[in-house]
Parts: structure tokens; sequence; C-alpha cells
DNA sequence: AATGACATGTAAAGAGTTACATGATTCA
DNA sequence: TGAATCATGTAACTCTTTACATGTCATT
């Protein structure tokens, strides 16, 4: 249901088709979010049938049409409650992504700093790059500081036990 | 693959049946990772039939037969192999289940600074729950500091966004 | 006498991703 | 001429969860 939330919550703000969505998440979303194109399709698709958008054809030249979809009524009161329900039911995010870092341990400390490193590098340019984005980010600025903080948070992190691991090295 | 790498990693430290396991995730990783029972006897199956563990039936009194996994050789090595390949594919852990973020400006001030008090509430007291336990975890201590630090820096933002609607309020 | 712990699963359903397919158009 | 963009999807696959099933033992 997150998913639809997300895109009722896009359509609300302007009507959207499938691959204008899409573009979207890729140049804005995709490093916060899962959700891939043929989701997307799938997900507009049946939030038609539930009746909560609606889609009307457009074509430019000899383009393949587009299917643009604008938010109805019912959509508009399913966002209302789709959103209260994702504040109310608080479950905190899975680190299974990272669960490697549970076991740093049975790393020689050496190769441990070196993934440590590479990581704090990727961590870090993801982050620069959510910050430089922060001008263009359409409407999705709250968000992109929530994850900023959380990308920041975690290079302090990253920072703390890389030093760690080289003064218990000596 | 990283439910696997969690399982073997556990294995790698002692010999446990899929009871134990579950309880071992439940009392202490159940916050951090999300990964059912009968996902963990599943995986468990999984990996007796790959070769990476060894079952041994176990008895005591008339109670259910226990089947005690232990790690191979062959085990051993899937565990050095996926965990550098967990380190090397990193990709940011996704947001959607706190989408509602991003819509915050739908909802009245007032709601919006109910709703994020709440969720403020609910961070915070997870944080200390993982700071108690936090003496007996048995192992995941890396893991959980780094989910500490998530949570802490978390609660930080939220302050600031309320701190905002606050004084925007006026 | 009933509930919860112990211990293992199965079966079906649900959700999303991957890989593939299509066909015109624009740019190098 | 070839590649990338535009624009939509389908089919098969993978993986996990939910709900259910089973039976003994200890506790209240």
């Amino acid at each position: 249901m997150e998913r639809k939330l997300l895109l009722l919550g896009m359509l609300r703000l302007q009507e959207m088709h499938g691959y204008q969505i899409n573009e979207l998440i890729d140049t804005h979303l995709g490093t916060s979010i899962q959700l891939k194109k043929p989701t997307v399709y799938k997900l507009l698709n049946s939030m038609e049938v539930d009746g909560w958008i609606t889609r009307r054809d457009e074509q430019e030249g000899n383009y393949p049409p587009r299917h643009v979809y604008t938010i109805t009524p019912e959509g508009e009161s399913a966002f209302q409650e789709l959103l209260r329900e994702n504040f109310s039911e608080y479950r905190p995010i899975s680190y299974l992504g990272d669960i490697g870092i549970a076991y740093l341990d049975a790393l020689p400390d050496e190769e441990a700093t070196t993934l440590l490193t590479r990581r704090r590098k990727e961590v870090s340019s993801l982050l620069s790059h959510l910050e430089s984005d922060h001008r263009h980010g359409e409407g999705f600025q709250i968000m992109m500081s929530f994850h900023r903080c959380h990308l920041s948070a975690e290079v302090e992190w990253l920072d703390d036990i890389i030093e760690q691991l080289k003064t218990s090295d000596e």
C-alpha cells in the first residue's frame, strides 16, 4: 500500500503518465525508495480499477500514446486514509541489507577497514548527490531531508568504527 | 541471500536449532531486521540441501525433537563469500515505509504535529529498548549500535521538524 | 482444566522484480 | 546506421508472509 500512497501523492499535485512518474522516481527518488517501472504501471492500472484515478489518453505526433492519470475524489480520500494509516503503523526499517556489518569481526581488521572505507565513500557520495538534488527535487524535499539525516548519521558512525578499528590495530 | 548470511553467521558462533534461532531473533533482532519463523525453518532446510549446514537430532524428555544445525566447511566459505558480496553491493535502504513523511504538508499542521510527536515517542522508546538490550545482545552489538545510530538521528530530525511546524504555526 | 511454552513445519496467497517484447522517433 | 528516447506493458520467477496444523509438557 505504501507504493500506492506514493503514487497518489504524486498525482494529487499534478496529473501524470506512467513514463513521467518513472522518470521522476529514477532521477529524484531512486536512491531513497524501491519501486520499479513495471510495478508502477501495474499499480496505476490497479488504482484505475479501484476508481482512485482516471485515465485519459494523449498523443503527440506519432509517439506512443500516453495514459495520463488524474486523481479522483475517491482517490483523494483513499490518499487521506492511507496517509494516516502510514503514520499509525510504525515499524522500524529492516537493516537486512546491511547485515554484513554484524559480522565485521569475521574479517581481518585490514579488510574490514577497506570495506568500511569504501562504504563510507559510497554513502557520502550519495549524500552529496542528494544535497545537490535538493534544489530541483520536485516536492520531495522533506523526504530527502529525512534520507539525508540518516545518511549523514551513517557517515559519522562509519567514521567512528573505522577509527576504532585503526586504533585497536596497533 | 542476506537472510542466509545472517543465519550462517549465527551458526558459525554456535550450533543451534530453529526454535532457538527464532527466539534470538524475536528477543534481540526483531526490531532491526525482518525475518519470520517459517522463513527461518525454510532457509535452514534449504541450506542443509546446499550442504552449508548439517543437521543432528536431539531430544530432551518427550519434548518435540530439535534439529540442531552445525555449519560445514562449505558453509563457512559460503559465509565468507556472502559477507564480501554483502559489502560490495551497497544499495541504500528503502524508506517506503516512511513515505507518509513526504506528504506531511497534506495534513493540517496540528495533526501533523500530533502524528510526528507520536512517532518521536515510538522511535525513542525503541531506542531506549535497544540501549537496555545492549548488554545481553548476543554478538550483535555492532549491528545494534548501527541501528541506534539511525534511530537517534531520526529522533533529532523529528524534533527539528516538529519545532519548525510549531513556529510556522504562529 | 486451560493456557502458554516447546518445536517443527505446510500450503496458499501476495507482492514485486527480472527479463522480455513492441514499435516509432530522434540524435550522433 | 546504430543507439538512445519515448511509452507501454506481459509472463514467469522468486521470495516472503499469513494462516493453519500438530502434539507434548509445564504452569496456574
